[in-house]
DNA sequence: TAGATTGTTAATCGATTAACAATC
DNA sequence: TAGATTGTTAATCGATTAACAATC
């Protein structure tokens, strides 16, 4: 449980399955469901139960009823409190090639309590052009528009090679959280969280999956 | 160490090393390094020195030398044939929307392993149409296609609502392991594997982070 | 009350890190 | 030899799951 002002860390795992319970919520909630336990939960997203109590303890101040459940309206307000959801998190995006068009242009995010205002690129050719909405900026204002702006996430898609010296530069120019899509991991202040969205490593489970399969077949 | 013909099991968390270790390896070869030491490699990538030693002695056969390390090339081809990698893995992507297209485009999956061999789209307008090189079929020819090129990797990119329906669609065709990007946890026979890009849940903890930082603020 | 559900303490599991003998 | 590095066994850490008393 969280007591108002003091947050007790909530661990990575479970915030990682936070937006499955909150996408649930909002579902039952739209179905006019008011209240839910903790092994309704734990079936429908194929978790344990114990697991679900816990997070739901930690991840939100209302207690549950015995015998009856949780008020879904209390535990998405308290999670998305615990995303931080109420706040308006601003986010840059820099590298503006195939992947950085796809996130740019993706409309979910807002659901998830981000939002991306602006975009950077090393090519002169689509600096002050729009995508999506969203306007490039040449790489060199990163630094300016960010720290005027106020942006705390960085979002990295530019391509390996130039992936530490960007994240330098959004550090330097304020950023606190960044989102890393480049195959490499970046050095960074401590206070600094990194989260690296790493395709090759998905990739990696699924190839070796698919050889240990083979592999059983002709033993 | 694993011996030919009964693969140890490698551990999940160690397996999403390996691109990171591939990519130095390859890195090294470019420049000419023939041997590399473990402490070396755990500075470059910032990995614990025991967790590299560990984690090349599971994902390779080759041993190292104590006072030298161990052969680039040898553990990059062993590296490379723990995920399969000389096998062809190829894979179709259901769901051409933006962020399907945008996966369509990206060049870095060969680098993986991993080819896209076609495209499926619920909507007929893209049907029999080309995106970045790929066709893209109505997705009612998705289990005649893939049980003819014996396709074994799916990459769903639909929205939530279709997801467990193109999965089903997926299994039944054949395909034995999963790359999913809906938010939703999909359900699969236990010898299915399925790997979630849940970017969401990196969402929820850049979100997290970014919230308990403006709460040490004022406190 | 009886039975379902909660919240928490204890046991288990897997992964990481520390310690150390063996090797070149 | 001396010193760096290997490979492995033991200790630690964090997360998951099991067990159970408290509650409605």
């Amino acid at each position: 449980m969280r007591t108002t002002g003091s947050p007790t860390a909530i661990s990575k795992q479970a915030l990682q399955r936070l937006p499955y319970y909150i996408r649930l919520l909002r579902e039952l909630r739209e179905n006019g469901t008011t209240v839910v336990a903790a092994p309704a939960i734990a079936a429908r997203l194929g978790f344990n139960e114990v697991q679900v109590r816990k997070d739901l303890a930690s991840m939100s101040d209302s207690r549950g009823k015995p015998k009856a459940g949780f008020i879904v309206e209390e535990l998405i307000n308290n999670m998305e409190e615990t995303l931080g959801y109420h706040n308006s998190n601003d986010a840059v995006l820099v590298g503006a090639g195939s992947l950085g068009r796809a996130l740019l242009g993706y409309g979910g995010f807002g659901e998830c309590g981000i939002n991306i205002v602006a975009a950077f690129d090393r090519d002169p050719a689509l600096a002050d052009h729009s995508l999506c909405g969203k306007t490039v900026f040449p790489i060199e204002r990163l630094g300016e528009i960010c720290t005027r702006m106020g942006i705390h996430i960085g979002i990295i898609t530019v391509p390996a090679e130039a992936a530490q010296e960007v994240c330098d530069a959004l550090v330097e120019a304020g950023v606190l959280a960044i989102w890393n899509f480049a195959p490499v991991r970046l050095n960074v202040p401590t206070d600094i969280l990194v989260q690296n969205e790493n395709m090759a490593a998905s990739l990696a489970l699924l190839s070796n999956h698919l050889r240990d399969k083979f592999q059983e077949e002709r033993p």
